[in-house]
DNA sequence: CTTGTCTCTATAGTCGCTGTAGACTGTAGG
DNA sequence: CCTACAGTCTACAGCGACTATAGAGACAAG
């Protein structure tokens, strides 16, 4: 199996057909054969390559981060610093997001276990969520809360 | 102080400037009485709806629930396991996002750790992102992946 | 030959803002 | 009164990483 459709290629990596063609047009996959119709057909390296992406993904590394990592595995001589420094900066954010959600889930389960039912003019959660006195930062908060409500 | 400018009302509730203006535009917060010239004036109301609604989003509400739990606040007669479920499902989510960065955590240090510096032909980061052995289940990493990546 | 599944391109939408441009308004000091 | 300068206005583009849609063409199996 030297050659693969666009299809193919998408369940050995497990990245969705529309993401692959994504990657394409922002020049993080090269652009592949075509067949005779215009098909894409990719061959094997295809596969590795996007499987490191889709892992690195999964890690969270931003697309931007991917880019310097696959830059870095063609200069096989070089340090591997730099390696190292991308996913030190990575573990750091999510320590970072970690510890936010730990303080979220915290007062989140606070507000949830003083329900005890009832009418809504003698609700807990909608009191605590009117609440001025914040449990996070402003700063943080605002760091973290664009990210935690977008997929729920 | 009956009446106060967008950047008073701003600072009192700890919501930027555009932002009040974005929610504005969707319809999170009501049009408010204008100035002659135009300029937007609000009353203290608008300061309580408005660190509601910040707080709710520093807990990371998404608009959609917040736009009803503003809607269940004006029925205080109702039953309040609406909300309650609304606030569980947050929960939930944040619970489940804590445990996907526990492993993305975990991953992370130990690819971190075994990297012993030297070249980049040997660097085990590089490694363990090309290996295909995934600690996480496929769908559970697409939903995290794009959230991690985003602000760091 | 038909049916059904791929594949193609191009474009718009998602979420929750943020940034920009260019113009106007309000206020404090000289 | 004039001048700075901060605040406000509208409208629209951009972010990240996709996802969805439309409409058309290609290919394999029965």
């Amino acid at each position: 199996m030297t050659q693969m459709t666009i299809g193919r290629l998408s369940k050995e990596a497990g990245v969705k057909v529309t993401t692959i063609r994504y990657y394409e047009s922002i020049d993080l996959m090269g652009e592949p054969d075509r067949s005779s119709s215009g098909q894409r057909l990719y061959g094997d390296e295809a596969v590795q390559r996007l499987s490191f992406i889709r892992h690195a993904r999964d890690l969270g590394f931003p697309i931007d981060s991917i880019r310097e990592l696959i830059d870095l595995q063609h200069k096989p001589g070089e340090d591997c610093a730099h390696v190292d420094v991308i996913a030190r900066r990575q573990l750091a954010g999510v320590r970072q997001k970690l510890s936010q959600l730990e303080a979220l889930e915290a007062e989140l389960k606070r507000m949830v276990s003083a329900c005890a039912g009832g009418s809504i003019a003698t609700c807990k959660v909608l009191e605590s969520l009117g609440d001025h006195a914040h449990c996070l930062d402003a700063h943080d908060a605002g760091l973290i809360s664009t990210q935690i409500g977008a997929k729920l």
